[in-house]
DNA sequence: CGTTGGGTTGATCGACCTCAATAAAAGTGG
DNA sequence: CCACTTTTATTGAGGTCGATCAACCCAACG
């Protein structure tokens, strides 16, 4: 089990470029995928001013299980691992958060699970308190969380049904078909997955060994249903590969 | 792969005893743990009226996924299994709903799994869109809801972590510790947890098949950490229980 | 260079599945 | 009430998929 638990990074926050203050709402591509699009222009702009830009660089902890929630996010850029590690160490990887994600859903007073930055990673953060009187100042922001909180629950019934009932070999297609698809949400149609997890986050996720992902992943290559590239996998074979998947 | 398809009960709809249509409210054993305890009792009352108070027989299917959801359900009584059906027949139960749970969260057009009454049920159904209506105009009852899904998505996040990372006898001996500690949030502290689901259920549940389920439960007993009923298990250490449980 | 972390591949082992038989329980009709 | 079927639960024997243990490769980096 790697230990995940990056020494160095004392300091949480590290700004990127955060050039102007103003309001660049505008040009986020995050927006409409967000929770922000439940927003009108006055009250986007009202948001945005509670809002601070900042940037987590790969491997950066942004907050770890069982802390008090004092901040909640919204994903402009990057990948996020998301997991929760058990008394002995094993870890269960929960989720990926991707571009538009929304992490704090919840709004308890702890966070049920911990985050890590995969890559370079831009989010606008809000203080937990500031955020949750702003909600309910705006219940149509309200019914979007809802909304993003009932899918992100489909979500994770989907993923019950991946790590209940099925084979290592359709666990990894389905996991690979699911991740084009959030991502073409985001690019529009691709083929070409980008992969900035490691294999052991993979298994963490699917309830496999390192090993047995490797394997799966030459397998498919080998069926001509992928090509494995150095940063990700580009689907060969979509139809086979949902079928698969197939729930 | 057993049919689930019950060939009877064409009539989804039974009513069992809906003596008067006045506010039960008052005398529901649910109010205080459900959706209704965000409203203050004129609301409470006007909901009420909106309220099909009916009942489910055993085995009867209350809805079935990939169905468009007319209705929005708030149990009152009884034990409903949810559960994901695959092409193959595979099955994966993704949860199973007490007294107090609410089921329609999600508020989508279609359900996204099925729900059979496993035992006597009682419920009070909204059609959907009333409901929706109702929960507009009572922005209390939005943030509850979304309590609800926040919590309901901690739990499904905890279900991961056991279907991905832990043994045939943790499993097990989490599921025991799980339903004692839904139970006793029902009707106080208990050491005698029924169980009206199968074997298979479990078993579909925890990703295990019923075989391994029946054996977990006998090997549970012989190291004298429960004693197994006819309808349930009487949990006799839970300390040993939660250590093989424990998150 | 040596070191370190991530990835792949092979050999072996074991937890859980599969298949099969039996038992117990619950419904069904006479 | 008793035969009869059907469903559910338990137990055993054997097989398999994925875990474990171990070696090796490769790229990044000091």
């Amino acid at each position: 089990m790697t230990s995940l638990r990056d020494s160095s990074a004392p300091s949480r926050l590290s700004v990127c470029h955060n050039s102007k203050s103003s309001n660049e709402c505008e040009h986020c591509q995050a927006r409409s995928l967000s929770v922000c699009a439940a927003l009108e222009p006055e009250d986007l702009s009202r948001l945005d001013q509670l809002a601070r830009k900042i940037c987590f660089s790969p491997r950066q902890t942004m907050f770890e299980q069982d802390e008090p929630s004092d901040s909640v996010y919204n994903i402009t850029g990057g990948s996020v691992r998301l997991y929760k590690l058990l008394p002995d160490g094993r870890r269960q990887v929960v989720g990926f958060a991707l571009c538009g994600d929304f992490l704090g859903l919840s709004m308890g007073e702890r966070n049920v699970f911990s985050a890590d930055a995969l890559n370079e990673v831009n989010v606008c953060q809000f203080p937990r308190q500031v955020f949750s009187d702003f909600v309910d100042a705006h219940p149509r922001l309200l019914r979007r969380l809802h909304e993003f909180a009932s899918h992100e629950l489909s979500i994770a019934q989907e993923q019950l049904v991946i790590l209940g009932r099925r084979s290592a070999e359709e666990k990894v297609a389905a996991f690979l078909v699911a991740l084009r698809d959030r991502q073409s949400r985001i690019n529009g149609s691709v083929h070409n997955v980008p992969l900035p997890m490691t294999r052991q986050d993979i298994g963490d996720f699917l309830g496999l060994t390192v090993e047995t992902v490797s394997r799966m992943f030459t397998r498919l290559a080998k069926q001509k249903l992928i090509v494995v590239t150095p940063d990700g996998a580009r689907l060969l074979d979509s139809p086979k590969l949902e079928a698969m998947a197939a729930a």
